[in-house]
DNA sequence: TAGACCCAATCC
DNA sequence: GATTGGGTCTAC
């Protein structure tokens, strides 16, 4: 009899710990594997941790054990789910973030594999099914079946389903002429691109590539403005690697934003690549994730959570936009993609390579350290010349134009310009919707999400309010739901207003919009990109999605509509969140041969952070930068922590957090500054009371005992559940 | 996480 | 007296 150690599919820290089940039957049960189980009268999926042999009766084992042992009720999976390196990441991971193990591995594995019931609907392998020669001799055929063993020799192979199920094929199969072959299909189409040659590298590449290859450092950290070429050294260095025969990891911050990227690695090095991202249906992400697990490719292309692409013997790991956030998942578990890719090049004795315009402050400062190691990329191309930017006061009334109070004569004046021109416009704004809040000039009644308690955003193109936080949307009756009152205001713009706006002022302007809204369904953002390049519109309205990085060679003019919406965040990093959105936005103005033009309009028109992204100078941000988090003591000069106590009873959630603050008081004293308990920004979630503590720290190792301490004293209470982030980015 | 169980409030 | 709803407990 084996006795297994189970994991179960909940992703709940007093449920992190292996339950016991037993198999009598006659297979051998591997660790690794799925099974499924009986747990508390219902039927859910379990990952086995462990095997034991054992030749003990269930009665027995109950006896020892003190409760009722079950039987499992079907083995699931017949091979384990992960090779050796990721069942060690497991472990490392699950300790580093101190979250549960399970869910990890549902964030390592796609759909069809993750150890969850509604992964066993998820779709399984597809087969195409071939006709082969085995026997080509001609005697006693008829012409038809000559014809076809001959069509068949001719392609190799044909598929079955372009065969007629004549008489005549079934004959030449029972014959043994020709056999069916079975084998998987690949779901995701990929465009088999030519070749293309790589450009000739400039003296900058060459030298950043000479020093790479010369060190045997772990990180890279690439900084390089905006066009210096940085897409270039990914693909030489790719190309390195495959010829040494090693694989590489090339991670991006979202398909969608970045399809260039994918282009380029496809048309360089179009037959070894997989790509993983969240827009693949399951059934396409299965079959690429078996086909890197095979080892059928060199390449991986993909999102943050391809950092766990069971992709084996790779040489390198690559981050592109480095600082960018979707590299954190701010679920659970909460792991930052750069951490996992450390630990991964450790394992394989690979290099990782960071590269961005604009570098996080933690990078660039363990750039300064020699923590990592720092290149650099100084110069555009083509010597393009940096756009000229304005920065607009817009809290002096004399600068807002007299029609608009969204516009100030500069912008206005601008635009006019560039639609003369037949030019195109960008207009920045990192708010979706028409208006940020709705209120009750009467009561003062604010429209709010009954989830999450936070104010709705005003949506004019379907009259409904949303909240931006969760996906609850309600109709925007008119009234008051308080006193009954019709007199309702409403106050903040987003994009649609502005959209609103260009049509009042600039009728003649065709313009598109792109933000979350308007880009619900995904495959939406790039035919607006391509329709925006194919000058389809002249004026490009939208969120922070606008500024990646993509090349519109006739925009000359970027206009930010209201710098001030980051830097107004209550976080530590929205400067620096200012900076790189700003910073990244100019940069889309005046390619090739046009000059660019950047009007910033703010309410803070000396800010660090807008002077300097307006003069698109990274080194003197970072600088003054540094100073602000050491004076506040902020990454990178601390570390920082998130906790979050969840339960449905709320002041057993408040009882329970001032006593986890006392614990972690008590236990830090010096080391730790705690801050809390504190009402996070989004209180109430699906029915549960939300509280949460900051840690700010500096010593690691003496963190991550005292926290796992803390996790083994009230991790496992019923009452509430235990969420630590390690460096978290919205808290 | 979600079913079971308990108790009290509420309905006809 | 039966039904409904909320709170709590527990899992192998």
């Amino acid at each position: 009899m084996q006795l297994l150690e189970v994991l179960i599919e909940y992703a709940q820290s007093s449920l992190n710990r292996p339950f016991s089940y037993v198999y009598q039957g006659d297979k051998i049960i591997i660790k690794g594997t799925r099974v499924l189980i009986t747990f508390n009268n219902r039927d859910i999926v379990g990952y086995v941790l462990n095997v034991i042999d054992t030749n003990k009766t269930i009665a027995q084992l109950n006896e020892e054990m003190g409760f009722e042992i079950q039987e499992i009720k079907k083995l699931i999976d017949e091979s384990p789910l992960l090779n050796e390196e990721l069942f060690s990441l497991l472990d490392e991971v699950s300790s580093y973030y101190l979250a549960p193990k399970i869910s990890f591995l549902q964030a390592m594995l796609p759909p069809s594999l993750s150890p969850r019931k509604s992964a066993l609907k998820a779709p399984g392998i597809a087969f195409d099914y071939y006709y082969e020669v085995a026997n080509d001799d001609e005697s006693n055929l008829t012409n038809k079946q000559i014809e076809l063993i001959r069509l068949i020799k001719n392609e190799g192979r044909i598929l079955k389903r372009n065969v007629s199920k004549a008489k005549y094929v079934m004959n030449l199969l029972d014959k043994g002429h020709i056999v069916e072959v079975k084998e998987e299909k690949r779901r995701l189409k990929i465009p088999n691109y030519k070749y293309e040659a790589p450009p000739a590298l400039s003296d900058d590449q060459k030298s950043v590539i000479n020093e790479f290859n010369g060190s045997k450092d772990l990180v890279y950290l690439l900084e390089g403005v905006t066009g210096s070429g940085k897409t270039e050294i990914y693909l030489a260095l790719s190309e390195q690697y495959l010829k040494q025969g090693k694989s590489v990891l090339m991670l991006v911050p979202e398909i969608s934003l970045t399809p260039m990227m994918v282009e380029y690695f496809l048309h360089r090095f179009s037959t070894h690549i997989a790509i993983l991202h969240s827009e693949l249906t399951p059934a396409e992400r299965y079959d690429e994730y078996r086909k890197i697990a095979r080892g059928e490719c060199q390449i991986v292309v993909g999102v943050r959570s391809a950092i766990f692409a069971p992709l084996p013997n790779i040489g390198l790991i690559v981050l592109d936009e480095e600082h960018t956030e979707t590299y954190k998942q701010d679920t659970l578990p909460f792991y930052h993609a750069r951490d996992i890719a450390i630990m991964r090049a450790k394992y394989h004795g690979a290099k990782v390579l960071l590269g961005s315009a604009t570098p996080s402050l933690e990078s660039r400062a363990r750039g300064s350290k020699k923590v990592y190691h720092m290149l650099y990329l100084n110069k555009r191309i083509n010597n393009q010349k940096l756009p000229t930017t304005k920065i607009v006061n817009m809290r002096d009334y004399k600068n807002i134009d007299r029609d608009s109070y969204i516009f100030s004569h500069a912008l206005r004046e601008a635009m006019h310009q560039t639609l003369a021109k037949n030019e195109q416009a960008i207009l920045l704004i990192n708010r979706r919707g028409f208006s940020t809040n709705v209120t009750c000039r009467s009561c003062g009644y604010v429209f709010t999400c009954p989830t999450c308690k936070i104010a709705m955003t005003y949506h004019k193109t379907d009259n409904m309010l949303k909240c931006h936080h969760c996906d609850y949307v309600e109709p925007l009756t008119g009234s008051c739901p308080t006193c009954g009152s019709s007199y309702l205001i409403k106050t903040g713009f987003g994009t649609e207003k502005i959209e609103e706006e260009i049509e009042r002022l600039f009728p003649s302007a065709k313009t598109l919009r792109l933000d979350s809204d308007s880009a619900k369904n995904k495959n939406k953002i790039p035919l607006v990109i391509e329709a925006f390049r194919n000058k389809e519109a002249n004026v490009l309205i939208g969120t922070q999605m606008i500024a990646k990085g993509h090349d519109f060679p006739d925009v000359t003019l970027v206009g930010i509509v209201l710098a001030d919406i980051g830097l107004s965040m209550p976080s530590f990093r929205s400067s620096e969140r200012a900076f790189q959105l700003i910073t990244q936005a100019i940069g889309r103005s005046g390619r090739k041969d046009k000059p660019g033009y950047a009007i910033i309009q703010t309410y803070q028109p000396s800010h660090y952070a807008i002077t300097f992204a307006a003069r698109q100078d990274y080194e003197q941000f970072y600088r003054k930068e540094m100073e602000m988090r050491k004076l506040q003591f902020y990454p990178p000069y601390a570390f920082l922590v998130g906790i979050t106590i969840k339960g449905k009873n709320e002041k057993k959630v408040i009882e329970s957090t001032y006593q986890i603050v006392d614990y972690l008081n008590e236990h830090l004293q010096e080391n730790g500054l705690v801050l809390g308990p504190a009402t996070p920004y989004v209180p109430y979630e699906r029915g549960l009371f939300l509280r949460s503590i900051q840690i700010k720290y500096t010593n690691r190792e003496l963190m991550q005992s005292v926290l796992q301490n803390m996790q083994q004293l009230y991790g496992y209470s019923s009452h509430f559940d235990l969420l630590i982030n390690i460096d978290p980015y919205n808290f």
